[in-house]
DNA sequence: GGATATTTCATTGCACGCAATTCAATTTCT
DNA sequence: AGAAATTGAATTGCGTGCAATGAAATATCC
């Protein structure tokens, strides 16, 4: 087996260098592996990942602002605006600006993409199987998941506080 | 609390559809929040993300082919070549062919990368604080995104094989 | 009312991820 | 040994993510 540099001698805090390199590896690397998952599934219908996932806040709630998206998906519009240009180009909705304010486009579900939330529903469900996952198990892990990114997202809110005042 | 949809009518499935899409995009938006805390630590350094984790395997091996690192990251050529590349340009490390197999590209680290361990040690640890979670929530999660991982690859492995047999 | 600030989306530039293809080097088969 | 299959990187093309900037519309301040 390979030889295990000596714990005594050199990098004490090494530990944290791998070992701790998992909690953030380990959810990159899950991640990246859910997403391909949905890959074969989502391309029958003509979604890639953040598309779909697009399409679940819109079957929700349709007529939504890029912002109000954004929002809910924790994505700007750098990342939105072209990709709802090709949804929109795909013919799964529409943008529009509002009549009100000029500045804000409605984001609105056009037929096919209302039609497409049908073909979708079995796609979760087969993604939730190939976790090998129960689903008392998959509510606590998205449940701390959520916990973790809000979390987060306050230590970069007061991150961004702090950058403002200097 | 939350009033839950009727199970009887119109949509039963649709439960799967907005709580079940949490597991995928629960993982999928904190992976993204956990990368962009590391950013402003990580800039200083010179490094992205993924690059770091390539420096993360290479303090610890040395010397490693492409085919080697990808598989530790779970990363292909196609992402890794790229970014060695860079990295390359940057002076972190030099890329060779192996004498004995040419097709074969050794990555060893250069000075400069050896000498960054020293300045990416603190990183982890400021990561770890800005969680908000203790150690024992961290090793827990991290072990439980890695038994999710191995689930979603081994399901993988039957995929691509079954394709194999068509 | 008019200058200023803010909001909202679009654009640009860069760095991934990854499927698909290409190409050279090596291994396997016969 | 020679042909065929395999392996390992590199390349190409596309779709994100995101910081930074731009531009237009609206809100605020005086």
């Amino acid at each position: 087996m390979a030889a295990r540099p000596p714990r005594t001698s050199k990098s004490p805090t090494s530990p944290w260098l791998t070992l701790q390199s998992q909690l953030c590896f380990a959810l990159y690397s899950t991640s990246l592996a859910l997403t391909k998952q949905y890959k074969p599934l989502l391309q029958p219908l003509g979604l890639t990942y953040p598309q779909y996932l697009v399409m679940l806040v819109l079957w929700e709630q349709d007529a939504l602002g890029v912002n109000e998206l954004g929002q809910r998906l924790f994505l700007d519009s750098g990342t939105l605006t072209p990709l709802l240009k090709r949804m929109e180009a795909a013919g799964l909705l529409t943008r529009t600006r509002a009549l009100d304010d000029e500045r804000r486009v409605i984001v609105n579900l056009a037929p096919a993409g209302k039609a497409l939330r049908l073909r979708a529903l079995p796609v979760a469900r087969r993604i939730a199987q190939s976790t090998g996952c129960d689903t008392e198990e998959l509510m606590d892990l998205t449940r701390r998941m959520q916990e973790l990114r809000g979390h987060l997202h306050e230590n970069a809110s007061v991150s961004a506080a702090a950058a403002r005042t200097n």
